[in-house]
DNA sequence: AAGTCGGGGGG
DNA sequence: CCCCCAGACTT
């Protein structure tokens, strides 16, 4: 790399004039409401524009304040996070939140120092508020802006690497012209969501094209240098879903996850894994789940629980891709089988269980993969 | 440095 | 089908 100083005048010139003209209306945009911006960056992390425009307004329109965020259940916040994925991003929002109330009197801290210290934000989110929201000369290093700047200095280091974004950070504060933080960091976003995107760059378009590196170097499309991620392990698993009878009929059983990991206080239908010696013993070719023998596992594990079921015919099967694990889940309808329950009149079931039709849904989070399944299961 | 943590859209 | 996305946290 070697940057000259007109290189990096004319980038920064050019950068910002064209944001100011082409800047897309997003509903984040409207305010400098810190707490607006905040949610907008959290929600943003990983996650499209697209994707985030309807939660967003969901968001503020039931928490329009932070007064409002901090005194909610969490269930609640849960629930309007449902479908959003990595779920921490909202319960770690919700105590920052919490932390910013009781701690700097409701008013988002407006340091590196000290916005940095609240859960969730992170070196990019921190960044992106102080210059969004306070117009601070902050850097806000996010994918788009590591893929424009590795590609206008033709920067050959892989993406991945701590160091890489630490230099990453370090140029991008340089760029910033004096008194328009908030717009050139928004512009370099912009200019990667838009023009200078992963594949097929729209390079006739681009406000920087004249002096960009990578161009001139016919590797435009070769960079950012990015190592592969691993594949995810495959797992293979078998749920239920337990039609109730009596008060219960009509409804299934759901189940809350353990506080802490994948999925963490979401809601789910009871399910077990299965071995791979299980999943690998079926006939079929394609490698699906033998539900004998796997179905005594589901069971067995419900009975544990005091619930006691019968299997009566296969729902369906269905595949879900998380960052680093893939489910291959064959769902069992089963039925109640009170005959196995200690005593079927009295027994309570753990507190984590509930019965649920597609009415009472709206009060619990699911992850999509059984939002679907239960949205199938009552032909919504 | 590597693993954990979701889900969807686009080529 | 693969890649990527306005990342942060833990180990």
């Amino acid at each position: 790399m070697n940057t000259t100083t007109t290189q990096k005048q004319f980038f920064s010139e050019q950068l910002l004039a064209w944001y100011r003209r082409h800047r897309r209306d997003l509903p984040w945009r409207r305010s400098r409401n810190p707490y607006y911006i905040w949610i907008s960056e959290v929600m943003l992390q990983q996650t499209r524009v697209d994707t985030v425009i309807p939660y967003f307004h969901r968001f503020i329109e039931r928490f329009p304040t932070m007064q409002s965020l901090a005194e909610a259940p969490e269930e609640e916040v849960l629930k309007l996070w449902e479908g959003l994925g990595y779920y921490s991003r909202a319960r770690n929002l919700q105590g920052a939140v919490r932390e910013v109330q009781e701690r700097y009197g409701g008013t988002v801290p407006d340091t590196k120092e000290e916005i940095s210290t609240l859960k969730g934000v992170g070196p990019y989110t921190s960044g992106a508020i102080l210059s969004i929201a306070y117009n601070k000369p902050e850097p806000a290093v996010d994918g788009n802006v590591m893929r424009v700047l590795s590609r206008y200095f033709l920067i050959e280091e892989d993406i991945m690497k701590p160091a890489t974004r630490s230099l990453m950070e370090k140029l991008a504060k340089e760029l910033i012209p004096g008194g328009a933080a908030g717009d050139f960091n928004q512009g370099l976003m912009e200019l990667g969501a838009m023009v200078c995107t992963p594949r097929s760059p729209h390079c006739l378009t681009c406000p920087v094209m004249e002096h960009c590196s990578a161009r001139d170097a016919r590797m435009e499309e070769a960079l950012p240098v990015k190592k592969k991620a691993k594949p995810p392990r495959p797992e293979y698993r078998i749920a239920a879903i337990v039609e109730g009878s009596g008060v219960h009929a009509g409804k299934v059983l759901i189940r809350q996850r353990p506080q802490e990991g994948l999925l963490a206080r979401m809601w789910e239908l009871p399910h077990v894994e299965v071995p791979f010696a299980y999943a690998a013993a079926a006939d079929g070719k394609d490698g699906s789940i033998a539900i004998p023998p796997s179905i005594s596992l589901l069971t067995d594990r419900l009975a544990e629980e005091t619930i006691g079921v019968r299997p009566e015919r296969r729902f369906m099967r269905t595949e879900h891709t998380f960052s680093h694990i893939h489910w291959d889940m064959e769902v069992v309808i089963c039925s109640l089988e009170p005959s196995v329950l200690p005593a079927a009149s009295g027994m309570l079931m753990p507190s984590h269980y509930e019965w649920v039709d597609s009415s009472v849904m709206g009060q619990y989070a699911f992850p999509n993969v059984f939002l679907k399944l239960l949205n199938r299961y009552f032909q919504k």
